[in-house]
RNA sequence: GCCGAGGUGGCGAAAUUGGCAGACGCACUAGCCUUAGGAGCUAGUAUUCGAAAGAAUGUGAGGGUUCAACUCCCUCCCUCGGCACCA
């Protein structure tokens, strides 16, 4: 017999899928459809992570059975390929981003490939390439154009170190994500996103579609909704009582609004605080108003606060800062009583009102500040009706998503800045605006994009009335291109993303949208968040057919991270990196996809065992000999029959509920089974059990599907069918218990009724001796398994 | 603090309309085979007692429901993930 050698067999039969049409999606075909993602990845110079293997694995078997059962199944890939590592990369050597990403995508792919992985390779899509991001840019005008992108000067998050704005997704704990410096605050123009606007609806739209709970939950945990009231605290001037007199334009008195979720406390309601930034504490200390006793002081807070970094701000166990605004009471609307008025920093400027009513006797921030600051707090107090006061509103923790970033290698936001007529946004038939060659990569030291050292290129006509203007030159941030890349493998089934939209609307209606979506929860509030607010967009617009839904992933899955060994995180760092390149090598592709497809279940978190491996590999090698005997029985063994039947139903559910480990354990069930009965296995046996292996391990069951003279390729197959009536056991074990434990054990029929049982039971000799003089009370009979007498 | 997931042998784990706890794999032990083994084969492997048959105990802790609980209910502890001065 030939001994197993992975590598020649793996190389041959991938060179032969790739050749072929076998993992092509069909456009307009009678089957049903199965449009099935995965995240695509960031082509790092590391190459692909056994991580990636993993969830890659994972879904190529789904698609593989899929095909086999007949579908139209779309599985494609790409890559995400803008971002910081790059262009680090390119700064330091001098090499063009564009060159380094070839290079790097090249390799990933090369990686994929050797993992027998069935992308559809025809519809592979890049967020670099030029006429991919035209698209990406295309978005962003729509945006514009419907008011929910816009420009303002925002205190933004901004890292030092990497000299780059950053989203709060981006910040963890007060550190950028990406290089761990502590972030800073900066004031600065930057567009942004009305995200907030979709809120609602990206909260509520969560019950039309099938993701693990606890995915749900962490949507709706970010957005963060709270409904709540929204109440007028009306102000008494001390130090200026005249100002009591003014009335506002609609006769109003000067008031403090606040947002609270309990307006029924109001009663106990002892003091208001507003947050530094509020808007009235900005006037009432500046050159212009004269209202406070003690402006200078209030003053010098609001400063403080001001150049506090952020992670000193919330730092927990901190103890709350503020100070008292003298010279203005403001009234309890509830009591009727002055109550006084404090800024404090532990009331944030962006929630609600920026304005709080303090009820120190229910809320522990409050109390904490009360007590620092010996103020009433009222421990009985009446509770108020939900809408005695105040006026119904919501509120979301949600912010809007700040796109503009100070770097070279991402899209060009593509807007226009004239003098005359202020931000036009760039004809669609001049997009790609595309990013120019610069000389230098790196960010500048005032914060400027690189691009803005391009002044050739930062000149501009004005769209709109053909005077000079220049170029906005911050580009999107790396989440832009991932926002809709599902409908990229669509339209690259039609067409290499030629504008304009309407050609795509056919194929859109077919595929669309996507039936199971696998990735990462670490993109929960992130890139899944940002998609389907995006995909809600388009579908609002009319750029995506209405018919498809405002959802665009029906189901989403999530795979659990591959800690290195002995349970902590693999890192470069600690030298505990595993190289899927050198596990093929070793063991091959096929031992390699089994391993990490049977190491536990898919959604956990699982250390890498490099032992465990082993174990992969010697159950393909099983296989291999048992599909080499030489002669096969013609009529099979009853219990090799029950149990394949068995198997085929197991496998066909384990793979569909990405239950891969329990999977695999049934079919090395079968395998022993075939070991032990190589007799009495037939070649029908043999093929199913291929069948059933190949979307795990492809390429040897394709192998010994040749030797076994089967004509075409073993993955172009019709998957095996469940037969009820063979599955069914004829003899079985039934369990005996006496007062609920294990006694005995008997071989019976399956279909026994409770007289025959009791009648074989009673006469054996174990049991006997259990009930050998004491009274039988009750006796329960569970058919086909069980019965437990109980004395 | 809030939300979510989880806790089972030496290790990864399996078992849910409540019905044999530890399937499958790793590791380990003994034996066989081999010039050799980091290869293969056979047997064993939760704990305690026992030569064995067998018995008792056992799924984070304690209580409860039930003929029967890893599974359901109550109280508590621990680990991991996310969010967090969001009023």
């Amino acid at each position: 017999m030939v001994k197993y050698n992975p590598a020649k067999i793996e190389k041959k039969w991938q060179k032969k899928w790739y050749n072929s049409t076998l993992f092509k999606a069909k456009n307009g075909s009678k089957a049903k459809k199965f449009y099935l993602l995965v995240e695509f990845p960031y082509p790092s110079g590391d190459g692909l992570h056994v991580g990636h293997c993993r969830s890659y694995t994972a879904l190529d078997i789904i698609a593989r059975k899929r095909r086999m059962q007949g579908q139209n199944v779309l599985f494609p890939m790409g890559w995400d390929a803008f971002g910081l590592p790059t262009e680090n990369y390119a700064i330091k050597k001098g090499v063009h981003p564009s060159v380094v990403t070839k290079k790097n995508t090249e390799n990933f792919k090369k990686q994929m490939k050797n993992l027998g992985l069935s992308f559809d390779w025809s519809r592979e899509i890049n967020t670099t390439d030029p006429a991919y991001y035209a698209w990406t840019q295309w978005i962003f005008i729509k945006l514009f154009e419907k008011g929910l992108a816009y420009k303002d000067n925002i205190n933004i998050n901004w890292c030092p170190s990497c000299k780059i704005g950053l989203a709060n997704e981006e910040v963890v704990d007060g550190k950028c994500e990406r290089c761990g410096t502590k972030v800073e605050k900066r004031e600065k123009k930057q567009w942004l996103i009305k995200i907030t606007k979709y809120a609602d609806r990206l909260i509520k739209d969560l019950d039309l579609v099938d993701y693990p709970e606890r995915v749900k939950d962490q949507q709706k945990n970010w957005i963060g909704k709270s409904e709540g009231a929204e109440i007028d605290f009306l102000l008494n001037f001390k130090k200026d009582p005249k100002l009591n007199e003014n009335r506002g334009s609609r006769g109003e008195r000067a008031a403090i609004k606040v947002f609270t979720t309990r307006p029924d406390t109001i009663f106990g309601a002892t003091y208001l605080v507003l947050s530094p930034e509020h808007l009235w504490v900005q006037l009432a200390t500046d050159d212009n108003h004269n209202v406070l006793e003690n402006k200078e002081e209030v003053k010098a807070y609001v400063q403080s606060v001001k150049h506090k970094p952020e992670i000193e701000r919330i730092a927990e166990g901190k103890e709350k800062s503020g100070v008292e605004i003298k010279g203005v009471v403001a009234i309890n609307p509830a009591t009727g009583k002055e109550i006084p008025l404090f800024v404090a920093d532990y009331v944030l400027a962006q929630y609600g009102t920026g304005a709080i009513m303090a009820v120190p006797a229910d809320d522990k921030r409050d109390k904490e500040f009360a007590e620092t600051y010996r103020l009433p707090i009222i421990e009985n107090y009446q509770k108020a009706g939900f809408e005695d006061f105040g006026k119904k509103t919501v509120n979301y923790k949600l912010r809007d998503w700040v796109f503009s970033r100070q770097h070279y290698w991402g899209e060009p936001i593509p807007m226009i800045f004239c003098g005359q007529c202020g931000w036009q946004p760039v004809p669609e038939k001049d997009l790609p605006v595309e990013l120019p060659k610069v000389k230098k990569y790196q960010p500048t030291d005032t914060g400027e994009s690189p691009l803005s050292a391009m002044t050739v290129w930062v000149k501009a006509k004005c769209p709109t009335c053909k005077g000079p203007a220049v170029r906005e030159t911050d580009t999107m941030p790396n989440w832009a291109g991932s926002n809709w890349y599902y409908l990229a493998y669509v339209m690259r089934g039609v067409s290499n993303l030629q504008f304009p939209m309407a050609k795509y609307r056919e194929a859109l209606k077919y595929w669309m949208p996507v039936d199971w979506y696998n990735g990462g929860m670490e993109h929960t509030t992130l890139h899944l968040l940002y998609s389907r607010f995006i995909f809600k967009f388009l579908w609002d617009i009319g750029a995506v057919p209405q018919s498809i839904g405002s959802e665009p992933y029906k189901k989403r899955t999530s795979h659990g991270v591959i800690l290195g060994p002995g349970g902590v995180k693999m890192s470069k760092s600690k030298g505990n990196v595993i190289n899927p390149d050198d596990v093929v090598k070793q063991y091959g592709a096929d031992t390699l996809r089994l391993y990490e497809m049977f190491m536990g279940p898919f959604d956990q978190m699982i250390p890498w065992d490099p032992k465990g491996i082993i174990g992969a590999r010697r159950f393909i090698e099983k296989v291999y000999v048992i599909a080499h005997k030489k002669t096969f029985a013609k009529k099979g063994n009853a219990h090799v029959n029950t149990l394949l039947n068995k198997t085929i139903k197991k496998v066909s559910e384990d793979i569909e509920a990405m239950k891969f480990n329990t999977a695999i354990s049934s079919l090395m069930v079968l395998v022993n089974s075939f070991s032990e009965n190589l007799e009495q296995v037939t070649k029908e046996h043999i093929k199913n059990l291929l069948l059933l292996i190949s979307p795990f391990a492809p390429h040897i069951t394709e192998e010994l599907w040749q030797n076994l003279k089967y004509k075409g390729l073993c993955s172009a197959q019709k998957w095996p069918v469940f037969d009820k009536a063979v599955a069914k056991e004829e003899r079985v074990v039934l369990i005996v218990q006496i007062n609920g434990k294990v006694r005995d054990k008997q071989v019976m029929n399956a279909g026994s009724s409770q007289q025959d049982v009791e009648k074989i039971v009673l006469q054996s000799e174990k049991i006997k001796a259990w009930i050998a003089g004491k009274e039988i009370k009750k006796v329960i009979f569970v058919p086909g398994k069980l019965i437990n007498i109980v004395i």
